[in-house]
DNA sequence: TCATTATATAAGCACATGCTTATATACGCA
DNA sequence: TGCGTATATAAGCATGTGCTTATATAATGA
């Protein structure tokens, strides 16, 4: 994988420092993957569902991931339409593979699959 | 360019808020380029020089970049031996060209070459 | 309609960050 | 040795960040 556009360093350096935080970072690895909703987030980093939610908007207010409500659930996935979605994948590809978090959640049945 | 070693999510989170800041992202994209002293970095960013100076010592500090003294003039170069050199180099990649910054200051006569 | 569950948002707080000003240190040169 | 230039560092301050607690909103199901 290899960014064709340039990135303006403004941009860039806004879009690192938002993946500069752990938790984001691995969001957004995840996220890489499946989407995931929020009570599934909470789960997976034993955070505080507030706290969740203020990085996922974080995420959301720059452009990098969607959310789109299924039932009770709000699931979130990779904008597939943002701008530098190239870009943020590039960085992201050099990280570990977080697929095991969700295999951990299914083997505990806290997997949320609907509709 | 592709990072062989995987990153561990915490090390990158670290590297990218590191990065997360156009000034120091900005010096590491010239730096990939060719060595700075603080001088040329004060004149490029209009900056003040302790400003300057607290940017290069977490970079520094972080193992980024390495310091070396020229005379009257320290001289900073991206460290080779830094264990995730590559996976900076990827990130910097895709960001534009900034030899332009070190060409206006040539024709300004306020390059620094010595020894 | 009401209780439950999932989520978002607001307010407050502790701590981090990046700048400024002031000062110390180091080198080159007369 | 003393001055000018380059750089580092310390202290102070305004602002940003990420958490917490408390509360509001939305959907589900009895």
């Amino acid at each position: 994988m290899k960014v064709k556009k340039a990135v303006e360093l403004d941009k860039a350096a806004v879009i690192l420092k938002l993946l500069g935080d752990k938790t984001r970072l691995t969001m957004l690895k995840i996220l890489a993957c499946e989407d995931c909703c929020v009570c599934e987030f909470v789960e997976i980093f034993h955070a505080s569902q507030p706290s969740i939610s203020q990085h996922l908007r974080k995420l959301k207010d720059a452009g990098l991931v969607r959310e789109s409500r299924k039932g009770q659930w709000m699931f979130y996935s990779l904008n597939k339409e943002y701008e530098y979605k190239d870009y943020v994948l590039e960085v992201l590809d050099a990280l570990p593979d977080q697929r095991y978090r969700l295999t951990e959640l299914e083997e505990q049945g806290k997997r949320i699959s609907c509709c």
